[in-house]
DNA sequence: TAGTGCATGTAATGCGTTACATGATTTC
DNA sequence: GAAATCATGTAACGCATTACATGCACTA
């Protein structure tokens, strides 16, 4: 995989043949939770692929609109169902300045603090709502696109339970100190 | 906050001071699966830093051995609780090689999608090894860098449970079918 | 005395995002 | 007819990582 975009370009077209614009829009409805990428990424990426012979291009123009849909060759399901099998060293990433601040929170004021994971469990509950959203969308999801789906929703109401509990514990903890 | 180092150096500051080399030490066995950072960003923030005024450097050389430790001056103190009290869009950015494998698994068979399912839970149980060899370091850490060890634990104890009990639902659904 | 850890520092590299440019089509 | 959406594309910018350079101190 040459580079962030690759795999998820190939994955997008296994499920389906897109244009650049399609598959940035896929990608902020879905990937981007864990997995983002940008236009400028992803228009120079396609063109490498289809050089690469990955995938194939087709001029489909919307009146004259210009527009160009991708698919996958036998060449890039080869390549993409290597990816999916590799044994290498996978990625796990992660930034997360809501975190960082709770880590340094003894800083603050205890009720300060606080406010912090309230923030925290705020800011979860508005990404619950957003993926609901998405979860609402009509359309079938292929197995594991919807399984990675529920995770998102299962991972979020579990940092907004961890939230609450932890609020409840350090509350209580100031009530009797 | 100048750059993404800025909040790491002061908050870790704010909890003693420290040469850079410490920074990164320290950084490496706390912040870094939140928060990375390398001697690259540390060393220059450092010293702008200092230059800035919210930083105090000290030399305190082992032997011939040159080292400068930095402490948090009034300024950079303020720095910090005015960053942790801030209320602009705070920044979550995940990259998850493993979640992305989960969404395009329709690509393969289904054992083999299963597969993936079973290494991720794999790798977060070695994360929780990882976690427990932290916790069980010896030290009392001020009460938020243990809250979010905890957070850590708990994450990662929720992942390997997620990934289980998917197995299981989808290994079920595969006998009945 | 060889290897590991302590300690600082920077230059090169690689990469992704942001911002901009352009223009057609659809919708209100 | 204005605004939003569809659609492609790239140049500039910012930024973090990687790799390298240097050398002392401790320990096996």
């Amino acid at each position: 995989m040459a580079n962030a975009v690759t795999p998820v370009i190939l994955g997008l077209l296994s499920l389906g043949a897109r244009s650049g614009y399609d598959i940035k829009t896929t990608v902020d409805r879905s990937t981007r939770f864990f997995w983002a990428a940008s236009y400028g990424q992803i228009y120079p990426e396609l063109r490498r692929l289809e050089r690469e012979g990955l995938v194939e291009g087709e001029d489909a123009p919307n009146g004259s609109r210009p527009r160009r849909i991708y698919r996958l060759t036998a060449a890039g399901r080869e390549e993409l169902e290597s990816w999916l099998r590799s044994q290498g060293q996978l990625l796990i990433e992660h930034r997360d300045e809501l975190l960082l601040r709770m880590f340094f929170a003894d800083a603050l004021p205890r009720d300060e603090a606080l406010i912090l994971v309230e923030t925290r469990k705020r800011i979860f509950e508005e990404v619950l709502e957003t993926l609901h959203g998405i979860d609402d969308m009509p359309g079938e999801d292929p197995q594991f696109v919807d399984l990675v789906l529920r995770w998102g929703i299962a991972y979020t109401e579990w940092e907004t339970k961890w939230c609450t509990e932890q609020l409840e514990r350090l509350q209580g903890a100031a009530a009797t100190a």
